[in-house]
This record gives C-alpha cells, sequence and structure tokens, in this order.
DNA sequence: CAGCAGTTTTGGAACGCTCCAATGAACTCG
DNA sequence: CGAGTTCATTGGAGCGTTCCAAAACTGCTG
C-alpha cells in the first residue's frame, strides 16, 4: 500500500474514475461527485475518496470532461504575425499577465499563431478546432480588423485588447487610455515650468496614433497654451522621428511629447545633431516604456501601460462574457502612468 | 440548399459526424475516413461527403478525438514568472516561431504560468491536467532546475531550450553555442586589428555565463592573445557593469566582448565616463542583439541567437520523442550570429 | 413499525469520435 | 462459374467523464 502516487504514476493514463471507485469502495458517480460537489458526499466517504485520489496519482481526464460538459477551460489568444526587425516587448508582460489570471479561474490560455479572421486561410483550415476553445483574447485590434465580426458572426466569445475606433461596435473590449497618459505627461511639463510643448505623433488617421494626440491637446488648450505648430508626424522608426521633429526644436520647443518611445528616441538624436543634451536642455517624455527607455542615458520619462491589468480584465470580461452570452458590450478603458525619468525631470526653461 | 456555411454555423456545435453522414447519405465512419483517410475513399464519395461537410460547417470535436485517439495534439510550454522589471524580450520571437512550427505540424502550444515542477504547489493543483498535453518545451532551464527529472519521472516527453549544465543528463534540449558567439566576435575584432581584447562576464559557476567565456577564452588562445587580466564580471545590471569594466579600460583594453547586452551597455557608460567614444576609442560587442542594441548609438554590435530556429528544432526533438519514447536523448547545438553594428566595425587601434 | 421526507448513493445513458472486425461489392482467375 | 482476393464501406464498442432519474439508506413521525 504505497503512500507515494509516483510510482504508480509511471504507469499513469490508466488510472481512471472506475479505477479510483473501485479502491475506495464507492461507485464512479460518487467519485466524480467528490470531485465536484463535495457537498454531496457524507464526510467519511469523502475522506476515503480522496485517500484513493491520492494512493492512485488520479487526474481526472480533460477531454473526457471537456466531451461531457461541452466547456474545454481554455482561453484563445491570437499572437499578431510579427515582422521579425518589429519586436513587441508589449506581448510578454500581458501575456503573462492573461495567463497567470486565466490560470486563477481554471484557465489556461490556447495560442494562436494566426488568430481566426485573418485572411489566408482557406475553409478547411480557417475552423480548424475553433471549437476547443471557449472564449478568444484579440490583440493588437486594430482599424478594419475582421476578426470580431468574424468571431461574432460563429458566436464565439470574445474580448479585444483594444478598442474599436472605427465601424459597428461589436463586442468588449479594454484599452488604455492613451489620451490621458499624454495628459499627464503635459500637466507634468507644465508643473516643471514647460509652456512651449510639443507633439510628435503618428500620421493622422489611425485611432490608436490620434489618441494621444487628444490628451496633449486638451491638455493644452486647459492651460490656455498653443498648439498651433507644435505638432509633428512622422513613422515609427529613429531616422523619421529626427527628422520630423526638427521643426519643433527650431521652434523652440523647451519640451516634445512622443507617441512611442521610438519617436522619443529619434528627439535624442535629433538634439544630439544639435548638440542639445536630452533631459537638460529639452525635456522629453516617450510613451510605452519598452525595456529600452530604462536603458537610455537620461533615462527616458515615458508613458506606461498597465499591462497586467490589462491582462487581467481581458480575463475578467471574458469570463463574464460567457456565462451570460446576452449582456451589454462592456468596456474598460485603463489608466496608463507616468514613469518619470531624467528625461524630464527638472525645469530649465 | 445554402452554399454558405455561416447561416448554419451559427448554431454550430450541434454538426457532429452522424450529421454529415446523414447529409451524405454514408456512414459515420466513413466520413471520418473522409477525413482522416482519404485514399480509402472512392473519389466519388469522398466529393460527396467533402461537400456536406461544407454546407454543414461541419468541424470535428477536438476533445471527442482527443478522448479517443489520446493525443491531445497541444504542446504545452512553460513561462518563467517573469519578474515585472526583468523583461526578456526573448521570449516574443520564441514563442512565435514555436507555435508557427507546432501549427504547421498539427499541433497549438499551450501555456503554463508555473510550469509543473515548479516548487510551490500541493499535490493537487500541480498535477491539474498535465496529461491534457502530449508533451513540453521548458524554457530557460537552469542549474537545479527540478522541472525536467520531474517529467521524465512522469513520463511525459519533452524538450529544454537550454541544455542541462550539470547532473544527470535527462532529456532532449535545444541551445544556441554560446562559445561560438563569443569566438566569433574575437575573430572579427582581430580581423579589425584589435588585440587586447578583454570580456565582461557573469560570476562564474553557472553553465550559461560560463559558456560565452569559455569561447572568448579559446579564440584568444587560438591567435596566441592574453588572457591574464583581461577578464571582469558583474551581475546583468548597468551600474554593476559599468564599475567592473572600469579595470579592463584602464589596463588598455582596445575591445571588450560582453555576455549580454546589458553588460555591453555598462561598458557604453564606462566609456563615456572617461569621455571616449563606443566604438571608436574602444569597441563594444554585446550578446543576444535585445531590441535595445540597435537603438543605440553607435549601434551595438552583438551576437543574436537563432531564437526561430531553436523554436522550430525544439517542436522538431520533440515530435521525434513522442513518436519513439525510447529512442536515445538528442541535442542540438545552434550556431548564433555575430550582427556587425557600428559599435565594432572599424580598426582603431 | 409502516409511512414519509430528506439525504446520500448508484446504474445507465450520452457526449462525438475512431478503433476493430466484419460485411458487402467488385474483380481476377483457374 | 464458384472460389479466392482485393477494395470500400459499415456496425458496434469504447475512450473517461458527467447528467439524469431512480434506488437505497437514513431518521422521524403517527
Amino acid at each position: 500500500m504505497p503512500r507515494s502516487p509516483n510510482t504508480r504514476a509511471a504507469k499513469a493514463g490508466s488510472v481512471t474514475l472506475a479505477t479510483v471507485a473501485r479502491r475506495a469502495g464507492v461507485s464512479p458517480q460518487t467519485v466524480s461527485n467528490a470531485l465536484n460537489a463535495r457537498e454531496l458526499l457524507r464526510p467519511e466517504n469523502l475522506e476515503r475518496v480522496r485517500r484513493a485520489v491520492d494512493e492512485l496519482g488520479y487526474r481526472p481526464h480533460r477531454a473526457a470532461q471537456t466531451l461531457r460538459t461541452r466547456s474545454s477551460k481554455l482561453i484563445g489568444y491570437g499572437i499578431r504575425p510579427t515582422a521579425p526587425g518589429t519586436s513587441t516587448p508589449v506581448m510578454d508582460r500581458f501575456l503573462h499577465a492573461l495567463s497567470q489570471t486565466a490560470d486563477e479561474a481554471g484557465y489556461r490560455i490556447l495560442l494562436f499563431t494566426s488568430p481566426p479572421g485573418s485572411a489566408g486561410l482557406d475553409g478547411y483550415e480557417e475552423l480548424l478546432d475553433l471549437h476547443s476553445v471557449d472564449g478568444f483574447v484579440l490583440s493588437g485590434t486594430d482599424r478594419g480588423d475582421q476578426r470580431q465580426a468574424w468571431l461574432e458572426k460563429r458566436g464565439v466569445p470574445f474580448v479585444g485588447f483594444g478598442r474599436m475606433w472605427s465601424g459597428r461596435q461589436i463586442g468588449d473590449w479594454v484599452d488604455v487610455d492613451g489620451a490621458s497618459g499624454t495628459d499627464a505627461a503635459v500637466e507634468h511639463l507644465v508643473g516643471l515650468g514647460h509652456r512651449r510643448i510639443a507633439f510628435l505623433g503618428w500620421p493622422r488617421g489611425s485611432g490608436v496614433g490620434d489618441d494621444p494626440a487628444m490628451g496633449w491637446q486638451r491638455a493644452m488648450r486647459r492651460h490656455s497654451l498653443p498648439v498651433r505648430g507644435k505638432r509633428a508626424q512622422s513613422v515609427d522608426d529613429i531616422a523619421s522621428a529626427q527628422a520630423a521633429v526638427g521643426p519643433l526644436l527650431d521652434a523652440g520647443a523647451t519640451a516634445v511629447i512622443a507617441a512611442s518611445d521610438m519617436l522619443a528616441l529619434g528627439c535624442y538624436h535629433a538634439l544630439r545633431e544639435r548638440r542639445a543634451v536630452p533631459g537638460t536642455d529639452v525635456a522629453v517624455v516617450g510613451f510605452d516604456d519598452s525595456p529600452t527607455a530604462v536603458l537610455l542615458s537620461p533615462g527616458l520619462s515615458t508613458v506606461a501601460q498597465p499591462l497586467e491589468a490589462v491582462g487581467r480584465e481581458c480575463v475578467r470580461l471574458l469570463l463574464a462574457r460567457m456565462s451570460e452570452i446576452g449582456a451589454p458590450p462592456e468596456h474598460v478603458l485603463l489608466e496608463p502612468s507616468l514613469v518619470v525619468r531624467d528625461s524630464a525631470s527638472a525645469s530649465d526653461d
């Protein structure tokens, strides 16, 4: 009568409910109850089953449970196809939070490299085991993203990380209030005595890109500061940003808020080119708190997204959606936080 | 007779093999064959089944398949619990490659936040649906890692990313030949005319850390260059690295090879502190090709790990292991590549 | 101590699929 | 033209679990 489960576990897979039942001298159904509805059992029997489970190293067979209960306890997560160069340091923390939170609710995360609804999949591949999953988390949802519509049509519960900027609003989403982040950045800079605060963003038109610009603008207006001629745009690339920020610096900006750390780095370069020192001569604030931000000198002040919280909220919303399919869509907008480093910490106007 | 699957797909989940069989006028088994062993069917019947599948929007129920075939077509991947500060830009690309390759073989990746075998899980939680997975990929395996032993004892196929540096060798692994990377770095620097090439590594003792040092050493010896007094060590932190590299610079090193980009960045700082310019006055080579490397100025030359290849190999080895359990352990050592940027591109000794 | 309500346990069926062995159809050949 | 051979299809069983309804045990009352 070995107390160690490991000796048996070697030939595992064959330990089933029935095995445990025989050992404990009860029916399979009772064992099932012991596991899923312990309040039904007489304490004495429950203990007996517990012991049998222990001794045999029994573990329920997920597939069988899934088949019977019609719930896989799996959440799909669609990874965005990342280009070799473009790193998304974002995903790491987010995914971790996602997995962790899901775990706590008894769910696991299943990775989908090409998320359902993405193009290029013919009818057969596309439909492959979608229903091995109870719900879906989409990330990097953007304009013209068809995944939401695709999932909704099929009645699969889902939550997006990223709001829908255009078109019909469908489904739940969690997002970070970028405007609030740049707004806070302006507040911070104003507090340091800055007046001529410029903004370097992405080309207009994308919702994601316009959002931070909005925050900058409204904060500037609130302080009755001028925004005209204080805004430039560039693609997310150092050289372009460096070029784009030039006119702003020429016009005498004492601070620049950028829509990404990459753009902010372009500012660094532009400043150095002019023999000016970031943080000392001109304040710079980035966006994203990428791993690089802390490594720069001076350290880059930047708006950090609460990725862990986003992950948690995604799971929370998804679980809610799964429990009541028909409920009205829910949206969660989370506040980012300003991480202050040397690139914007002391007044020097 | 709607040609569109979508109209029916709304009430999906109820479309089963039997449904398709009725529609196509064959037996359920034949439909199954059409899907899994098409060569058994007469072309005419196969077409008939195909059409029925199409019209009904049928998709096989993974759980049922799993239950019957005893193969979940799932590969577990243990995420390392990442501390909030510590970013692992590595994981992103690797995970993507993993998922992609698995996909192509008809497998999916299932995330495990706390990988089996990690401490802190009591007997019940720990065993939770391990056998919902056909095999396991472990990453960041290190000294004293008990996960391998744990999995082996339970007869679960697995592959580690990272070799086992100590103890009994168990299981397959894929790793990057760090020594070869630093060796190549030395070659490159020697080619540029450098002679006093120093090495900045992590504290001795960890296999992972000693590996790059080894490559540096052997390459130096090959060129009859001195290694004495040319080696320093530091924890993976800018300030420490900056301090640690001091003596090497004082001793007149014209080039420094670092065991990580973080350490290399410490060199940058130390050099600037002495009013020297990285890449111009002293060459610096890092390790990892982190996203930051390309963003620095000068761009950091660094040893890049072939993460995509590692991901692919992991899956390949795992599939091989799963197909023949008893085969002797297989190990794959991949060559990293030197990415040359401005921090080490022109001789200036 | 039969009767009844309440609690605890149980047998049987079903989830959707694939394995296995057996049937039927078509085809070859002595 | 019946026997052997191959090829295509089929029925039945079973994977391990939970649902459902019925059965067996309590304990309490009249």
